[in-house]
DNA sequence: TTTTTTTATAAGTATATACATAATATCCTG
DNA sequence: CAGGATATTATGTATATACTTATAAAAAAA
């Protein structure tokens, strides 16, 4: 025990790990603080850090200044997905591509848009609602809220040509957010605009990051 | 410019960042290696790469030994969420949970499934199906198949009282894995199992980890 | 020409050291 | 004893240096 060397971040990490799976380390407990790892493992403080930072960002660490590092009481399992850029997407299949603009308006959001992006009354939005279509089949509708101030630039983009996703994707820094996923029926404005059945069931994402809200389907 | 000073890792990422938005980089295109940076930017390289590999991570740029680094040609926007157990999200809501095991057995999964999990003909998974209940109310119906030579241990749970979700969360160690979200209208199966009318819009959630799959309503 | 070996390079990592920062704990004062 | 100033402490970060590793490209061998 004593003997084993830990000389590789990866290693710390693994060893952690194996730790608090085995409860060894239990949940909601303090772990002993860096310099005392870094001791134990036989290697720099800096090499824990860097193992116990991972952990923290995977979720499975709390770490606070000053408080020390403790293992989460309730462990959420974490997972990354890819937004694509629908065109992309599209094309991957094989399927010809093309986007239509339904409308761009700027105007008041209506109350519950505004709730959910927690905005004050007063500012006008870029709504977008465009169509995505498949080899001319309706793909997805795409129905945004951009606010204008937190992008700043260029607003004069049209739309027209690059749908509001992928315009952001490639313009907008990277930045966190949430998303909700639900399944609905489909409405008659749905139906109508998707061209399927009413009553089908549609797939709705909604997006809300830091300078938007979106509902696609 | 050439007086401006950045001396911590994240100003460093935000010039970068700035520099990739503004297409100063353009995508595909290659970087400074991390020493020129760091002379530029006035900083140590440790400082660069922490800023470069962050980055890197967010799916922006591509780096690779000896080749250097580029900005990334498609990029993707990456999103991460929280798989909440169940349990805890439907205690959240102020309601009563409960968790109803339907069946569990050994046995040779479909070809579907096994095409799915990349495994070959032969062993036999522990297929999990079970209930979870909000106030009585069916809530998510979870049909799980579980590759026990990867887990190893205690196959011996029996999954009456915890789910198999909560349990997988709790005991495997984290792991990276995909995603696919899916909306379809209840069959007559589903419909009986959750207790709402054929053709309601259900959720499907399909996750498929370095050793779980499952469906979730 | 094709294949293999070598080499040079850029990222990746480890380490000691120093200082920064946040937050708790303690002491001091009113 | 309350409330604020201060010390303490664990994590966070920056830096120089040294070494490792993957790998693209150049050189050598087939």
């Amino acid at each position: 025990m004593t003997a084993a060397e830990f000389n590789s971040w990866q290693s710390v990490q693994e060893e952690v790990l194996r730790r608090i799976n085995t409860r060894e380390w239990k949940p909601g407990e303090f772990i002993p603080n860096e310099a005392e790892l870094s001791q134990e493992f036989g290697c720099a403080r800096a090499t824990v850090n860097r193992a116990l930072r991972g952990l923290a960002e995977a979720g499975l660490l709390d770490r606070k200044r000053k408080a020390g590092t403790r293992v989460t009481l309730h462990p959420v399992r974490k997972a990354t997905l890819d937004i694509p850029i629908i065109r992309h997407e599209v094309e991957n299949r094989g399927q010809a591509y093309r986007y239509s603009l339904l409308s761009r308006t700027l105007k008041e959001p209506p109350a519950d848009i505004r709730a959910k992006m927690q905005l004050p009354v007063g500012p006008r939005l870029l709504h977008v609602q465009g169509l995505h279509l498949a080899d001319g089949q309706p793909h997805i509708f795409e129905d945004r809220w951009i606010n204008l101030l937190v992008i700043g630039e260029t607003p004069e983009t049209d739309f027209r040509q690059i749908s509001p996703n992928e315009w952001l994707v490639l313009n907008v820094p990277f930045h966190g957010g949430d998303i909700a996923f639900t399944a609905i029926n489909a409405g008659s404005r749905e139906a109508e605009i998707l061209g399927c059945r009413t009553g089908a069931a549609l797939f709705v994402i909604e997006r809300n990051t830091w300078n938007d809200q979106g509902v696609i389907t």
